[in-house]
DNA sequence: ATTATATTTCTACAATTGCAAAAATATCGA
DNA sequence: TCGATATTTTTGCAATTGTAGAAATATAAT
């Protein structure tokens, strides 16, 4: 991933309708959702949200495809992967001991506060 | 983290510059680099780079201290392991399958193209 | 064809952000 | 104290972004 492409990405994230918008369809899986849903489930009005979709879309983040009158968007995980790897690349000078404690404790599931990792 | 530091952390990170000064700060560890030699590094003029490591340091990304004249600037890491957990958190609708998938390749050191993971 | 539904594109405006010169502040050495 | 160095704060402007109503487009049902 190039630079100017992870910018996009990250301004993509960084806006708080997106940034609920995306976690929501990280969380809701490969099936994701039609757009009018996730429109409905934020609270603001269709032609926002497209516009929002939209441009995470064009980051890599998201992905959608139609199915008669419905558009569905899911997670891009192979974008969000891409990103990650883009912000750690050559961390810690090497490290790897460094590396394995900033790492080790990122997960999918939940992190309760109080959870031991 | 909630979600407003999230879109703090984002919106840091979302910018050309300070994008490369994330970057370059994590790959040069904890003892960091002083604050002229990060404007220099980038070419772009003091006062700019001032705003630019403020704004990461309020968004909790680099952490800064002062010996003397000169102030230091190094990469937080529990910074952005903490954005990173948030991003993440709940997806997959918890299949750790595809979780693994998405973060197993994830690594401190550069990944060159064609390496397997 | 006509109507209804789902979504996007167009449009306009307020609000935010990036930028860097100039001035101000902090620290050190003489 | 005075001058020199390092960094931040102030200031102002151009450019970008978020927002949502209205119009346009795409698909389906009758």
């Amino acid at each position: 991933m190039e630079q100017t492409k992870a910018v996009a990405a990250l301004a993509a994230l960084a806006q708080d309708t997106r940034l609920s918008v995306f976690r929501l369809l990280m969380q809701t899986g490969p099936d994701g959702m039609i757009a009018g849903a996730v429109a409905e489930a934020m609270d603001v009005p269709p032609s926002t949200m497209s516009h929002h979709l939209a441009k995470l879309e064009q980051a890599g983040l998201v992905m959608s495809w139609r199915t008669s009158r419905l558009i569905h968007y899911a997670a891009d995980y192979a974008g969000i992967h891409a990103l990650l790897n883009f912000l750690m690349a050559d961390c810690c000078r090497g490290d790897p001991n460094a590396c394995a404690d900033l790492l080790s404790a990122i997960t999918c599931s939940a992190s309760p506060e109080g959870a031991g990792v």
